[in-house]
DNA sequence: TTGTACGCGTTATCAT
DNA sequence: ATGATAACGCGTACAA
């Protein structure tokens, strides 16, 4: 009764109610939203007018249903407190808003295992395409993924073997090289400091050892991980490992993200170690806060913005049949030296 | 033809598929998957080797049309970029899958307007119920929001007249909190700092205005403030405004988040100003960062992930008929006194 | 415990 | 340019 007073709890309005309104068929109405151009102005506007007085809202899962166009992406994310995640994802509804399609967006925390649970949720609402970060799927998430028969993009790494598409970079290469400009500028013992080691730091570090090993500057005591998720607290602690296993000789650390890179920076303050003179610190990500601390942080840039934006726009390309360009982006990184490590 | 090499471009399979492989009609099928405890056992494993061996996925359209159950919570944000929003989410994301609801999400980038077209995207998905930031929709968007007959949620800040139901705190009493404590540890002459300048962050500076008005210390000129989106960039400029509209003389800043706090910190560094000594500093939302940058910083601490627990909580009580204890909660918050202010 | 018939709201197809 | 009819895939209501 009470809940009888407002009309708003009468039903949601129907094509079929738009239409008795409007005094056409219901297709009608389906053509003024969907395809306003085959309709005469003189009926779009009896049909529009219902449309506002009646509050219509079109149902998409009707829609979806009769149309198998759900207008939907899908989108797998391994953390949604990664804050690395904030600039691909705003890049990939930019670019999926501009083209009308809704994200339906999920968090894996970093489990293949719920991945492929969230992906069967993801499929369930079928998705016309899929952005999912990396390419550690499991093999039934591989299977489902492929049988879905829809455009899927991996992102954030670059793939031997994508599944379909891929947008990223060489993690591998970014170690490798963040550790060849270490030594560049002077230092003799370099260490790594990482946390989650999620494939990605993983590669980052490879790469970083394999440099070294190849100069014969491989110390492998001053690696130093953890599962542990990455914060600013961490680096601090982290930093105070690699310093008491190197016995205080190593004068630049790799740090697999700028969380830590913070963290390390803070603490070697606190400690009162001068960076750069006694130690170098070079972070990843280039958050905005790395290039205004002090003295500013050496980190890996990375377009991750672009890439988002990139993963979207070859989805778009694919769903509207114009074939992508490339099947595969390398979107690049690059190293900002800055105040935390020497000038060569 | 090519296309037709992989079995995968077939069609998905239905139910009706499954039941055709298992022999059971295709009412079993959907028992097995929503009912299992109403199924025999022999049945189900019939039916559920059918549903791995054709790799079935349901079709959640056809759910959500048939049962009127869509699974989904819609959820409003203005920012993507806007790192405060990442814990909220968190908070909603976890207590939403463990309702086994999925969640839509959508930016408004701090604009009603598109804020009313992103609502009015998300109830054609017709969800179960919706979360949305603050309480600046437009009179449009109300009437959507209240015809769509669903648990709504307000969150980020407390509201005299809620849609529907609220979780937040009041902005108005932090700032002025804050000034009260600035006051207190022996400033004289207080600054404010605000960019984006959204209803949240107005509410903080009248509430901070409103406290130094009433003991005659306010001046204006030492409220600075941009329409632009927050950055640490940014906080140097502002701090930068501050002291030159101040001759100098401006002892403590209130700045409206930690973002702008730390570009404000960073500068007075480079600046030479002491930090508390010459100036003091309060950020507003406590980020991980801002307990360990040196000098520390004092901030506002706002429970956000549990913001988030809390809005999504409210909703599944509503929806699973259990009256939530209240309609409206003040999440509160707290005031950090560290380094960048003195002590009393 | 299992099945049949029907409807959910929309769009595709084919007519007019 | 407009309309009638039949799907789309599933769940509800009822029947057996």
């Amino acid at each position: 009764m009470a809940g009888r007073t407002r009309n708003s709890s009468s039903k949601r309005a129907t094509l079929a109610d738009v239409a008795r309104a409007a005094n056409v068929s219901a297709i009608t109405v389906s053509r003024v939203l969907n395809h306003p151009d085959k309709v005469s102005d003189e009926l779009k506007n009896r049909v529009q007018q219902a449309i506002d007085s009646l509050g219509y809202i079109p149902n998409q899962s009707a829609s979806s249903l009769a149309s198998s166009k759900s207008g939907v992406i899908g989108v797998c994310i391994p953390s949604l407190s990664n804050v690395v995640f904030n600039d691909v994802l705003r890049g990939i509804y930019q670019v999926a808003g501009e083209g009308n399609y809704k994200v339906l967006l999920v968090d894996t925390h970093y489990s293949p295992l719920e991945e492929e649970k969230m992906v069967r949720t993801l499929l369930s609402q079928s998705p016309e395409a899929m952005i999912i970060t990396g390419g550690d799927q499991t093999r039934s998430c591989e299977r489902m993924l492929s049988q879905a028969n829809i455009p899927v993009v991996q992102i954030m790494e670059t793939l031997e073997q994508p599944l379909d598409m891929n947008v990223g970079f060489s993690h591998y290469q970014a170690g490798y090289d963040v550790a060849v400009r270490l030594l560049e500028t002077g230092c003799h013992t370099l260490g790594f400091i990482g946390a989650r080691m999620d494939t990605r730091v993983q590669q980052r570090m490879n790469g970083f050892m394999a440099a070294l090993q190849e100069r014969d500057r491989l110390d492998s005591k001053l690696i130093v991980t953890t599962p542990q998720p990455s914060s600013i607290a961490l680096g601090g602690e982290l930093l105070r490992s690699v310093i008491s296993a190197s016995g205080g000789k190593v004068d630049g650390i790799f740090c697999c993200n700028d969380d830590l890179a913070m963290g390390a920076l803070f603490e070697s303050q606190r400690m009162n170690i001068q960076v750069p003179s006694q130690l170098a610190l070079c972070g990843f990500n280039d958050f905005e806060a790395s290039a205004y601390i002090n003295p500013s942080l050496t980190s890996v840039h990375v377009p991750r913005f672009e890439m988002g934006v990139k993963a979207a726009q070859m989805i778009l390309d694919q769903l509207q049949e114009r074939v992508p360009a490339n099947r595969q982006v390398d979107i690049g990184y690059e190293i900002v030296m800055r105040q935390s490590t020497a000038v060569v």
